[in-house]
DNA sequence: TAGCATTTAGGACTAGGTATTAAAATGAGG
DNA sequence: CCTCATTTTAATACCTAGTCCTAAATGCTA
């Protein structure tokens, strides 16, 4: 026997949902009945057409490639002594965090301390050569993460910088920049 | 007077990739020109209609909705058999570089190896331990970065993975990450 | 077998195009 | 100023993947 209405729209939603590029042509082959049929499913199970489906796919995309893009720094920067020292401050939001579990990326952390790492060099074209670093606890959304940088070694043309990165006096990520200069023009 | 064919060109490409949801007649009025001509432009330019960008976009939305729970990873993961390998691909664009020098800042590369290395691991909530990178080059603007990931060690809540990025088989990018589990359910 | 839900069919209309052909408008050079 | 090429506009037929609406054909059941 063929399917009952609702089977068929139980397994309709899933397919779609599997699938969202279907047609209704597609779906009607695969069921074994009409076009027809299969647009008065979707409209009783609130499915929208093809073209409005890629079209939330798209904009949902979209929303978030702009959000990936900071091209800030990352973090606050309040406090600089040019090859000594420096603070910068971060409060995780959620555009920070992994949806599941509101848990801070590991990137984000890193950009603080690298962004910080390089305002350190007063140079024109300042870049991280190598870097050692150390998640020692996750960080939560809503915590306020302030990185404190130190130079370790200064060189003319490197710079050795630890990172560590605290909330609320408990360390959270550590690291240790090697900072190169490119070129030999100084200033900024 | 009016612009000419290529500053109209020149702009049109900008438009597009900054809103991709135009239409050609919105185009042509922003313009002051037929729909024809921009059609013409989009021809000549080789953008796509509309609908074909919008399919695009939500093609690439579904893809990362497949490997991991979305927005969670920078750069396309093309390839992925979770505890063993992966890769994926970053085109350096311009809201991840220096505005001064064109060079893509370190945490955007490491971004792209630190989501890679996680996307490995098959677990529920998975973690940055420890990682030890090295920047070997400056990657510009344009660019296009090849992560390629491997799994070096495997423990039950650990996964030591190697990531190297290149550039037209140029390395420019090396890291080991420690990545490990937290709690202690298995599976997506 | 009447009455209901379910399914199918058909036609008119839509957006946002492609593809093609043709006619204007415009600009530059001799 | 005329001519030729480039550029722009127009007009038409066609496409997909639908919507919306009306109507007819089934199927099931009391």
């Amino acid at each position: 026997m063929r399917l009952t209405k609702k089977e068929r729209q139980s397994y309709l939603s899933q397919a779609f949902e599997q699938n969202p590029f279907l047609t209704d042509e597609e779906v009607a082959k695969k069921f074994h009945v009409s076009i027809q049929t299969i647009r008065l499913d979707r409209l009783e199970l609130g499915i929208p057409e093809l073209r409005e489906r890629m079209k939330h796919m798209a904009e949902k995309k979209f929303d978030h490639v702009q959000s990936l893009s900071p091209n800030e720094v990352i973090g606050d920067v309040i406090d600089l002594q040019l090859h000594k020292s420096g603070i910068s401050l971060l409060e995780i939001s959620t555009e920070h965090v992994f949806e599941r579990n509101q848990i801070a990326r590991g990137h984000i952390l890193f950009a603080q301390a690298n962004s910080l790492a390089i305002a350190l060099a007063d140079w024109k074209v300042a870049l991280t050569g190598n870097a050692s670093i150390r998640f020692v606890r996750p960080v939560r959304l809503g915590e306020k993460c302030i990185a404190f940088a130190n130079v370790a070694e200064a060189h003319d043309s490197r710079l050795h910088v630890g990172v560590q990165t605290k909330v609320q006096e408990e360390i959270v990520f550590q690291g240790d920049f090697e900072v190169y200069r490119v070129g030999d023009d100084k200033g900024n």
